[in-house]
DNA sequence: ATTCGTTGATAGTAATACTATCATTTATAG
DNA sequence: CTATAAATGATAGTATTACTATCAACGAAT
């Protein structure tokens, strides 16, 4: 039986938590304790108490909780890479990827078997609330000389070369790119909690009526 | 003579910063500290010093630092409400309004005389890189009752209120009004730290660069 | 049987985010 | 011009946070 895991770099962590119980258990609860009470009042000290250890083990595999939620982050978006490549490998053209692409970013996100260590539905709402944090720091070029955001940035990338490829004389497929992913978690929080910036709330089905506003943001915008 | 002001909701403060002489200094030196130390770093200890007051008189006038940023935020959208309501309405139809607005909100933020105390493009740099802030903690909902967001929900309204008037049958003109205004701070912040995100850094002039980003991103997704 | 690596237990520190109290200065009204 | 109230300053204190350091205990591998 061969296990699939999510493989981050290393400068995700000090240890990889991959590698200890005491590791999986400081990534699994601190998903739970962020997304309750949300990352500035998440402390190692709550999460020690949760997982009956100590701050000074749980530091042991990260220097600090900011760092924490970076690896998280990276977490999910290497899932959400590795779910692209498994569901759009065998399509044949840039438009039907992209719009595979379009789905997978705005689905409701429920429990994936393959890694039962990881509450998959939490992790999404850490995302939508709190990962901008991750790079909206006084140290955001030294984290990203260290390649924290590396997973981002590909996935990023993957879907401006698909933009390209649909339309090659659209000069703005990054920037449309890192615009899409960003609006497709922001609508989902403003829907719950500023929907007057938003129609989704208003709409029978959220996810798809989102799924819908991404695709035709980025449809039209691209065609020439 | 007529000194004009901006006038902010009494939520947004526990004591009026514009009445008084220190709460000027407060709000000046703010908007310095925290663009240069960014806003996890900015204490109002750290403030008090640059003031030659104490952190207790600072307290009179902000429950706390969020609620210090969120005062600052809203006193950039109702600004820049009043130069779009200043620069838009001698303007015909909505594609030109519209447009302006797009302009306004995407060119390089320069000192505005009108308001001396205020220094604009320090503002916007915080707006840039820390207005995120203002709404994603466990609070949106409670603050978000207390009207602290109406300045930036009432400039959504209306950027949305121009899109439906110029395509009456477009469904997601609030979520493309937030969408539009996200982006466009957001891509400034890419192209200075995560360039690998954005066009905008490679191009000559990044804020028309931007400009015409959005422009085409709205325009182009709201054509029939 | 030893030793190595992991964890736990405990302690300690500087800084943060406040709150409280009271004295002093400043403005304002009678 | 004085009385009085409001605003500010000075000082102190607290609980919590975000760490760092040290050492003992335990189990697994050699």
């Amino acid at each position: 039986m061969s296990v699939i895991s999510i493989q981050l770099g290393n400068n995700l962590y000090c240890k990889d938590p991959q590698s200890t119980e005491l590791g999986k258990k400081i990534v699994l609860h601190s998903i739970k304790l962020i997304s309750e009470l949300g990352f500035e009042a998440f402390t190692f000290r709550k999460l020690s108490m949760q997982i009956d250890s100590t701050e000074a083990s749980i530091y042991r595999y990260f220097d600090n909780k900011h760092r924490l939620l970076v690896y998280l982050i990276a977490w999910y978006w290497a899932w959400m890479e590795y779910k692209i490549e498994y569901e759009t490998h065998h399509l044949g053209n840039a438009q039907e990827k992209l719009d595979r692409i379009i789905r997978l970013i705005t689905e409701k996100k429920v429990p994936d078997d393959t890694f039962p260590d990881i509450d998959e539905e939490a992790l999404n709402k850490i995302v939508i609330a709190e990962s901008d944090k991750t790079y909206l720091t006084k140290r955001v070029d030294k984290d990203n000389q260290n390649g924290l955001f590396k997973g981002y940035k590909s996935l990023c990338d993957h879907i401006a070369a698909l933009i390209s490829t649909i339309n090659p004389n659209f000069t703005f497929a990054h920037a449309l790119a890192s615009t899409a992913l960003e609006a497709s978690n922001q609508q989902v929080f403003f829907a719950e909690h500023l929907p007057s910036l938003t129609e989704l709330s208003q709409l029978e089905d959220p996810y798809s009526a989102n799924y819908h506003f991404v695709k035709n943001l980025i449809f039209k915008t691209i065609d020439a």
